[in-house]
DNA sequence: GGTATAAGTAACTGATTGGTCACATGACTG
DNA sequence: CAGTCATGTGACCAATCAGTTACTTATACC
């Protein structure tokens, strides 16, 4: 055991003080990437706190300056990482195995479950935009990803068109950002909404309620009468 | 003419330097919160700047700190404002006249438009859901004037349900949140959405296009088969 | 018209924060 | 095994910012 506070996280974790320098580039830059979405996604980007990532990530802040250049470039990298995640959880669903109804039912039940799992997400998601899609634009990595992410949709709802079970006059992109924004809403504003609507929303039962409805709400928009 | 740069803005804004100090206590008081209100729905709450505030409402900082107490009580007025804004707004509708189906579109679009032209208000209640809803709890104004809010869409579902356009089994607050996660969530994250997706969402057609789907959306939810 | 007081200003302060510097150390190379 | 450079540390700096103080001026009241 070690002998003081120091907690041993990781795998060999060498105090920085006795067995000095643990020496791991790659390893100490996705600790500075993890903390700074942690960060960044509870104060967003004017409240975070540079040092505060330094310290989350146990290092010192000058290699986060050397590692990501500054606080923006930094925000940068966050969000390149989140989309890059999701995307990546998104692109591994096979969705093609399943007929159509079912596929849009995994998609509508994917997005709900990944921004349960992951509200760093749509906290980075919502600081970005309040940001103007600043860092989403510069970005080479991202620009590319976004191509394909659409294309899942798309892919879905064509072959319900094809074999009858969905509406021929449905706009994917409509219905791909109806499927995001009613699982993002609920979750990103539960705060206000349950004194709004003086209605605990955030409990398990509630949660499974929520989604069940927008699966119905989803399949209402798309199925053929 | 004033003799140097003072722009000379409202109606009779004696220059400060020569003929002093207008003393107008409450049109201060409210040029603050205007001015408050730009700032922090814009830079959010941590990246907002008392001294901006100040600037804006041409003002010194002493009476907004005289008005206001602080930076968070001065936040907490606006999150008031904005609140009984558009619930007042929303109370003038008079949807009573209408029939359920009318009164519900009357209702999207109402939201819908609302949001548009007030983007100030998405910008803040987001601002007030990362800060965990603090100021909505402790606002007395706030925990009353949430009451009725719901009431709205409430009576409309239930004059739908009673003469058999709407379903039965539709929760109302499940309804409300949809409503208006379809609107919020589009215009609060067009600047990702517009790169994800390739294409233009605040054009004047698109915005047109997005209110119709809106419509088609809540109507699907709710119309009896 | 004179005086108390609210409305207003500008300069200041203590604390915070993004970013940098001088220096230490350990691993890899020849 | 010696030199070198990436990895790392703690102290430091200049700028910013929320909040305050000392002081000035217009209005209201008598």
């Amino acid at each position: 055991m070690a002998p003081d506070s120091k907690p041993a996280t990781g795998v060999d974790s060498a105090d920085p003080r006795s067995a000095r320098h643990p020496r791991r580039p790659d390893l100490s830059r996705s600790r500075i990437l993890d903390a700074a979405v942690a960060e960044f996604s509870q104060k967003g980007f004017a409240g975070a706190r540079v040092d505060e990532i330094a310290a989350q990530a146990q290092i010192g802040k000058r290699m986060l300056y050397q590692y990501f250049g500054n606080k923006g470039q930094l925000f940068q990298a966050v969000i390149e990482k989140v989309y890059t995640d999701i995307w990546e959880a998104e692109a591994s669903l096979d969705l093609q195995n399943l007929p159509p109804r079912d596929a849009l039912v995994a998609l509508v039940t994917f997005v709900w479950r990944y921004y349960i799992a992951h509200p760093e997400f749509t906290k980075l998601l919502n600081e970005e935009n309040m940001l103007g899609a600043r860092h989403f634009r510069s970005s080479k990595v991202l620009r590319e990803g976004s191509v394909k992410s659409q294309f899942l949709t798309e892919q879905v709802l064509a072959r319900g068109v094809a074999d009858g079970t969905f509406r021929p006059d449905i706009d994917p992109v409509q219905l791909c950002l109806t499927k995001n924004a009613i699982c993002y809403y609920y979750l990103m504003n539960h705060a206000t909404s349950s004194h709004v609507y003086g209605r605990k929303l955030m409990t398990r039962e509630a949660l499974e309620a929520r989604l069940a409805f927008n699966i119905e709400t989803i399949l209402a928009i798309v199925l053929a009468k």
